[in-house]
DNA sequence: TCATCCCTGTGG
DNA sequence: CCACAGGGATGA
């Protein structure tokens, strides 16, 4: 489900209700995420809550706890109740967080270091990828994709910055132009940074909220929009796939 | 570098 | 019923 807008608004509106709070137990109802969450010593004090790419993580003060909401995970503030699908549930003092997640694809683990194998965050500098680009002959969208290039973008917003920039997500990495590379450098954080303002996307299935059930607010270009018109030129938006992935793009407007 | 798989739910 | 869904690990 979220991609690193969606990120960065679950960690914005968590960040001031879980730091410096203990947490002092985390309740797993999902064997299947089980994983190394035993391993965690608690009580544990929350010295940060950041994001990491896609990732949501817990600094604490023995260590880090690091949440993966993968397709269909969301966390929810406090709520009375145990909403449906509820995997796990972390008691903080004055407080509780459930990861509520439909598909069981998300994971938490604790763990010591912060090796994601991640490559430089979308939101950093961009210097490097002028280089990067001419090494890979994969398709744009699939090289944005790949968190190992670049940390954050996923399906929704690979499509809607290569619409952006003007860029065809066929194109070989290898084959943008300086002029193109440009483009997409700046399309990059124009589209997180106006997703983020938005407080991320909640497609049709509702599956996206801020932590206190808050839709976002997003409202894409191109990504899920087959066949209705180009914002830009009017001609019919196109669905094609990439990688086993839909993929959205105005045929005309990007080349 | 690709297809396949993980899992569950929804929409056509 | 089948296609598809915001992600990523795996193995051929």
């Amino acid at each position: 489900m979220p991609e690193l807008p969606e990120v960065e608004c679950i960690v914005l509106w968590l960040r001031p209700k879980v730091v410096g709070r203990t947490l002092s137990r985390v309740e797993v109802l999902d064997p299947m995420l089980a994983r190394s969450v035993e391993v965690l010593p608690l009580p544990a004090k929350v010295l940060d809550l950041f994001r990491l790419g896609k990732h949501v993580v817990f600094h604490l003060d023995q260590g880090f706890l690091v949440v993966h909401l993968r397709m269909s995970g969301t966390l929810l503030w406090g709520r009375v109740g145990r909403p449906a699908h509820t995997r796990c549930i972390f008691h903080l003092s004055r407080g509780a967080l459930f990861f509520v997640d439909v598909r069981r694809l998300g994971t938490v683990e604790s763990r010591e270091d912060l090796e994601l194998g991640l490559g430089p965050d979308a939101l950093s500098d961009l210097g490097f990828l002028r280089s990067a680009l001419g090494k890979s002959r994969v398709p744009i969208k699939l090289w944005l994709m790949n968190q190992t290039n670049i940390a954050g973008i996923g399906n929704i917003y690979a499509s809607e910055i290569l619409f952006e920039a003007g860029i065809d997500p066929r194109r070989p990495a290898s084959s943008l132009t300086a002029a193109e590379v440009k483009r997409l450098g700046r399309a990059i954080p124009q589209v997180l940074g106006r997703a983020i303002q938005c407080t991320g996307s909640t497609l049709r299935d509702g599956r996206y909220l801020l932590p206190n059930g808050d839709l976002g607010g997003y409202a894409p270009q191109v990504y899920g929009r087959e066949g209705q018109p180009c914002a830009i030129c009017g001609r019919p938006i196109a669905r094609l796939d990439l990688g086993g992935r839909g993929t959205f793009l105005c045929p005309h407007c990007q080349r």
